[in-house]
DNA sequence: ATAGTCTATCGACAATCTTCGATACATGAG
DNA sequence: CTCATGTATCGAAGATTGTCGATAGACTAT
């Protein structure tokens, strides 16, 4: 494929005043990667963690195989919401501080509610 | 499905404490409802018009039949994203304020990182 | 009652996704 | 260099999803 990566980075917000069929797609890109229990489970460890986490740290507490955890970092990476740091031959994954603003702004429609 | 409908009333925040495998599922679920360009097109045009909207309305915007708009209005509401008001003939919809709120607390990670 | 209109469901097809085993790549140790 | 280990990629199988045409159900007006 040769869409941009990091979704998060031109997705639109749900209470945007207009948005375009890109925008809607994007911001669909981002739901799409926590649309999933095991990366949903990911994020939450990792931010119940505070530290950046080895990969091979993941694999136990999801009980997935190892191919199946690099392809969920890879999906979470990718979409911008993981950043991805070489230490020796292990890698660590955190959250990006930037996507969740995003994240957290886009999926705000408390302003249209209440 | 005998899944209960309205996975946002038991969905738990990515920034849990900790997350139980059924509440990663129900977390899943509800970006799993927004995870597709239209429906996201669809939660934007019902928070930029604030009336609820006859599902007739949104056939002509979206681009697609009247049988697949049926359908993503359908997952919208069965995630509880959504209310459905029947008048005479015409289906309308709006957002469901709760939804709303439960969404945005969901994905709020700024606690983590800012 | 009959016809017309709006909506939901059914059946089918194509595309995408999740998962795994096998394997290749990269790094560090001996 | 050789080996062991952590990670990513490849290929395939099974499940899920998005889309449509056809059709059934519900409501209104004549």
């Amino acid at each position: 494929m040769s869409e941009p990566l990091a979704a998060v980075a031109c997705c639109a917000p749900l209470a945007a005043p207009t948005i375009s069929d890109e925008e809607a797609e994007a911001t669909a890109d981002v739901f799409r990667a926590l649309a999933d229990r095991h990366r949903v489970k990911i994020v939450n460890l990792l931010a119940t963690s505070g530290e950046p986490v080895c990969a091979c740290e993941l694999i136990a507490p999801l009980g997935l195989g190892q191919p199946t955890v690099s392809h969920h970092l890879k999906k979470l990476t990718d979409a911008g919401l993981l950043d991805r740091e070489q230490r020796g031959k292990w890698a660590y994954f955190s959250l990006n501080s930037d996507a969740l603003r995003t994240l957290a702004a886009v999926a705000d429609l408390k302003g249209v509610c209440c």
